[in-house]
DNA sequence: GTCTATATACGGATAGAC
DNA sequence: GTCTATCCGTATATAGAC
């Protein structure tokens, strides 16, 4: 690995905890540039434009998010464990939600708004973690409505990190993932 | 009601609506003017700051929303029957909250990250709503659990208007709509 | 590959004539 | 109350020396 690539490296993962902390709009190429330890000419010298970023950004975390629930897949036999594991994430990120909400849906929010053209690529974000959801709901004997269930876990987790960050709640969110570990109990 | 009252209308009903579509950081003061029919110059004489804006239209959704909460409540007399209501306002909306998302969660996320002073208030908006939902839940009958219950509602809302939104699925929302009717029989 | 200087546009905001 | 002209900062982006 050349040093152009730990340079490349090094901004996507600038801009990633930017978007995530700052959002997208409001991050400059000056700030990214800065966290990076990047002047700001030798910049385009990587990206052309900052929705190249974006792009690099939006597959990161997707590959990241894959590598994580496969990670899991590896670790635990049993469905039910990993649906669990799964609904724990949102408890073990609190402090981050609390103060920034998902990563993943706060990105699909602000670039839906800006209409723009990278919007479905962040969606497939969703995907990664839907397809996943599903996989372990149909293990668990759930064939025929698993896709409709792991929408609906995804918007349950979604609806509580947006309230979480609204109110910087941390009680609620553990009160809520306490309810939603009972609910898969019940599947 | 003077002339410049009815600007001042005008420039908040063409922000509420822009901030909405656009977001906030994304609308620009030019966007607002040319939305309301107001030079540019001239804005600065009904507001100082975009900052005034957008505390101004914070103040306006809060109180139509509240004006809505309770005209339902003058209509049904059944708290169930107004909880339903409630529900109804997402398949309502949905054509809406799938293109922009929920005006009151995107709005929320957007300040959150942009460390808004405004942003507290922002989520008094949430307020209304939850302080009504719980005041029906207490009506029937649960009043041990009713904040809890209010949150969980205010939560599953924004989850199904995030989730419709990133992947612009209608169907889902009638769905959960479903769903959040089922639940709230079941209480 | 690295960095400086700079072009160009647009943002929020102000002064002041009418 | 209305509108024009304009300031200043910052943003994205480029040219080109090293």
């Amino acid at each position: 690995m050349g040093k152009g690539d730990i340079n490349r490296q090094k901004i996507v993962a600038a801009a990633d905890d930017l978007f995530y902390r700052q959002g997208y709009v409001h991050t400059s190429f000056s700030d990214i540039a800065d966290a990076a330890g990047i002047p700001r000419g030798n910049f385009y010298y990587y990206f052309k434009t900052k929705d190249e970023i974006l792009a690099a950004v939006i597959d990161q975390r997707a590959h990241h998010l894959a590598e994580t629930l496969a990670a899991w897949e590896a670790e635990l036999a049993d469905p039910r464990d990993r649906l669990r594991r799964y609904v724990d994430m949102l408890t073990a990120e609190q402090e981050h939600i609390a103060q920034y909400g998902c990563p993943m849906g706060s990105l699909c929010t602000e670039l839906a708004k800006l209409r723009h053209a990278l919007q479905s690529d962040a969606a497939r974000m969703f995907e990664v973690v839907r397809a996943w959801l599903e996989r372990q709901l149909k293990a668990l004997g759930r064939a025929r409505d698993a896709r409709q269930l792991a929408l609906h876990l995804l918007a349950r987790g979604q609806g509580i990190a947006l309230i979480t960050n609204a109110y910087r709640d941390r009680a609620f969110l553990q009160r809520e993932a306490r309810e939603l570990k009972r609910w898969l109990d019940a599947l």
